[in-house]
DNA sequence: TTTAATGATAAGATTTTGCTTATCATTAAT
DNA sequence: ATTAATGATAAGCAAAATCTTATCATTAAA
């Protein structure tokens, strides 16, 4: 099939259902030396008659019945994939592929299911995972949107903020700064601090915050997700800082408080991040819009 | 799809499977500038981005990876129909319907099947009609080839004899004329004939025969198949006139005998047709060249 | 910082495509 | 025998498709 184009199968199809040169034309709004053209192009390619006139009817050829089923099956892929790729633009059909750094687990998954609500047929996939893979796949084009606590700085990257993710300091309900209001910054480095590991986003934003005030910490224990460290300070190992929105049940339950520390909580927030080039799908734009009009309200409704 | 075109197509399948402009254009023996061109058409026929740009790489989007789908599909389609007809001109595969009038039941078929064995692939349709049935499918269309003895005058017919058809009077043994040599035709007159119904092509041509003498038979009853005058005759009400082609078994098993009567047998021939517009697709055209070159020895063979 | 590679974009030449009009041949119907 | 309809063919023209060269911007690597 050396040559053959969209079109000679369309005017094809038409003289085929009709079997007639001139009702096709008709159809086609052409004249009828246009059809035959056409027909004789195609028959060219193929390299066999496809059509046959006995006495005023045409009938179509073995070969034509061939070329007949195949333009057919052709005509079904393209309405197909146009639908498909109708959806996509609607918003009608899509995926979404998000990956959020470990401590956004607690709040993401909420996000998600309620923007998934909203749009049937949207596929979605989550991933979660430390800071350093994430940047990974980021700069491997592995996702359609990620959220995380601290944007980088090199790759070309578009971050913006959407939610406050304040962080705090927390301690056994039983410790003995529980019951004290104001406690000096300094008043800390008394204590020991159970934190993440090396990378992650908390761990840095940490380390910056008390740099910048003259501290230097005892840092005890390194777990890598910050459910262990809530863990290791309810069981009196030290003092831990966190995301405030990963303690809701912890502090309802009273297995946990936070202490009032001056300069306390740590103002941060959360990204949705995607690099610069990225070319976000309709779905992926929706979301990124939803972060950035409804995820504050959602979370931490008024 | 308003107009995408088969070239957009190609050189979109050959940068998403290369993922690169570059590797595209070269393998296409094209410049890069034609290839971002090609691309940008079917991106703005889609309406919607097929690649997008991180950094130096370049990915699919979801509506590219659609699209690519699309185009292996379609790429398949046409690979499979080239296939096909590939093997219709190389006459490896085609169907053939062959329509014969009843009498050439008693040889077509072993015909038919001797080119099946040469030709594998080769689906075959036989329809065995009367004479005037015949006609009316040759009228429209509805076969590749007919058999028949005695061709129509009036439709636009190609009409090519390739096997001996002769008609001899046929007796049962036990008839008195069994054992005389050179009956004269004229003595038939005192005979009653068993003829094939009106418009047949025998009783046509036997017809025609007799006339031309200047005889007039007495005809007794009219049978609509050989067979049944075969039978008749065996049964003593009367002589018959029949191809010699349909009496093999009567002759070995001596039910029948063939009268020795001058200016018998009626030479007449088997011939091969189709009306004259039509194109006779590949295997058509081999089973016309094998009726013409081979069925008379493998049918009479010396 | 420089260099090499990648893709985008613009301008321009050329080829191809697709169409129309005019005309002819064949066939079926009147 | 005429007539009406069907498809084939030829000539000519306008639009488009396609490609190339030249140049630029961006990015990753040396």
């Amino acid at each position: 099939m050396l040559h053959v184009t969209f079109r000679q199968l369309k005017v094809f199809e038409a003289v085929a259902r009709q079997l007639s040169f001139s009702r096709a034309a008709e159809e086609l709004h052409l004249t009828q030396p246009a059809v035959s053209m056409q027909i004789k192009q195609l028959e060219e390619s193929v390299g066999l008659p496809l059509f046959e006139q006995i006495g005023k009817k045409i009938f179509l050829t073995d070969a034509g019945n061939e070329v007949y089923r195949c333009s057919r099956n052709i005509a079904e892929q393209l309405s197909d994939a146009e639908a498909v790729l109708g959806e996509m633009k609607g918003l009608k059909r899509g995926k979404l592929n998000i990956s959020v750094v470990s401590t956004a687990n607690y709040f993401a998954p909420q996000l998600l299911a309620s923007f998934c609500q909203r749009h049937e047929n949207v596929t979605l996939s989550l991933k979660v995972v430390n800071r350093e893979i994430l940047l990974n796949q980021l700069a491997n084009n592995e996702m359609d949107l990620a959220v995380m606590g601290l944007p980088p700085e090199g790759l070309d990257i578009i971050a913006e903020p959407f939610l406050a993710n304040p962080l705090v300091v927390i301690a056994p309900p039983s410790h003995p700064l529980a019951a004290e209001r104001s406690i000096p910054l300094t008043r800390l480095a008394q204590e020991t601090f159970i934190v993440r590991e090396q990378g992650s986003g908390t761990r840095s934003a940490m380390e910056r915050f008390f740099a910048q005030h003259g501290l230097t910490l005892s840092t005890g224990m390194e777990m890598s997700t910050d459910e262990a460290i809530k863990q290791a300070v309810q069981a009196g190992m030290g003092l831990g800082v966190v995301s405030m929105l990963t303690l809701t049940l912890e502090l309802e339950t009273r297995r946990l408080t936070v202490l009032d520390v001056e300069s306390f909580p740590i103002r941060r927030n959360w990204f949705v991040v995607h690099r610069k080039g990225k070319r976000l799908s309709a779905v992926a734009q929706a979301f990124k819009d939803f972060l950035l009009k409804e995820a504050e309200q959602m979370i931490v409704p008024d």
